[in-house]
DNA sequence: AATGTGCTAATTGTATACAAATAGCATGAA
DNA sequence: TTCATGCTATTTGTATACAATTAGCACATT
């Protein structure tokens, strides 16, 4: 049999609690679930098609990451994501990436070739924003800052990302969304790309700043 | 009965799952356990007096932190602390703790009073440091930052704190143990300390750099 | 000897069953 | 009416039992 036609089983890389939390999480960012609600563990991990067991897994991983907030004995509620703490993520997504770039950009100027990762990453982001396929392009934007941080080889930026990840991608379906925002994406992006392999630390971490901070506060004329 | 004597049970504030995950990481603190050994669960749960449900669920935690490797019908490993990942902690603690500083310098500035917080603590780790108790040294030296950071009203970074203060921990254990480290434990938090209270930002960014850059660089002349 | 194959033991993954704690409501007394 | 008390139903916490996967070794084949 050939090599990679990879048939039926797929060996599974993800345990059931993990991809429980990524259903979890996903349901948040579509609204099927909405921050403040309790999360029973009996009727989740039924819709869910699994036992309570792999379920509360999920949950206590989602606790570590403060997606979602327990007390003993009293169960599990999702994590509320007002205004204050939209800020909060931003400044620490801002201290984070600000290492990752710095980091990843001495690499990516070595060996211009790791920005071929980058550059599949803006074109399904791209693709994506052509159909205004929203979630499609959160996941391929959060991909796309993933990829840095894990060319910057620094595994610890790497985990904390992964945690933050998940709060950024919900804030991103909390979102209004607007047609021309996806459109600037793919450009938006290139930029940070070009600057990774040109090494221009100071410009990456304004270019950082900015890129982050936009999604907010975005120019008046458009 | 008297409101606060808090007689026999005391609620429970951590599930049983937290708190294995505790003693996991201060098992390998100890030298206990050792990074890159295997975790096998039902010897693990046995030691721990409790059922392979729970510490499964203290092994998913401490893997979304990054503090164990798991794979999925393989098992789970201790991370391996190597030179190149202690320098990672530090660079992301460093990253970490000026948006803390920054965000609670204000707030200390307006009200003196909440250092307080950080005077008992230091008290704690200078009483320990007279017997070169390292376990409470390490556990106070934690507990200061995480002070600030609850402090800086920021939750985001709280929960990203709570993930690297445990590799901080890990790293503490890993250290050798000089008793004049111990005794210059207490001045200089007491100067991050002062600091903030005064709100001087630019130099509480260079202190907590040189803080948490200290103790692996030591000046030749001690 | 080297390699491949099948069996067995060990380990992880999941489901079910049961114990403990909590919350809500009804009941009753002040 | 208001507050206290106790019962019941719901929910979470844990243990045990079983299924599935993996790893190691013996054995056979080339």
């Amino acid at each position: 049999m050939a090599a990679d036609t990879r048939s039926s089983p797929a060996p599974a890389r993800l345990s059931l609690a993990e991809q429980a939390a990524d259903v979890i999480v996903t349901g948040i960012y579509s609204g099927a679930l909405k921050p403040g609600a309790r999360l029973f563990e009996k009727e989740l991990a039924q819709q869910l098609v699994m036992s309570r067991v792999p379920l509360r897994e999920a949950l206590k991983i989602l606790e570590a990451q403060g997606i979602v907030e327990s007390i003993p004995h009293k169960g599990s509620r999702i994590t509320l994501f007002g205004e204050e703490r939209t800020g909060h993520i931003v400044e620490a997504r801002i201290a984070l990436e600000r290492i990752a770039v710095t980091a990843a950009a001495p690499r990516y100027k070595a060996n211009p070739a790791l920005a071929s990762g980058l550059d599949h990453l803006i074109a399904r982001m791209e693709s994506a924003a052509a159909q205004l396929d929203w979630i499609t392009i959160s996941k391929a934007d959060l991909d796309f800052h993933r990829e840095i941080c894990r060319v910057s080889g620094n595994e610890i930026i790497g985990k904390l990302w992964e945690s933050l990840a998940r709060h950024v991608f919900i804030t991103f379906g909390l979102e209004k969304r607007k047609a021309e925002d996806a459109a600037a994406l793919g450009e938006q992006h290139r930029r940070i790309r070009d600057l990774l392999i040109a090494g221009d630390d100071v410009a990456l971490q304004t270019q950082i700043e900015i890129h982050i901070t936009r999604i907010r506060r975005r120019p008046p004329k458009a």
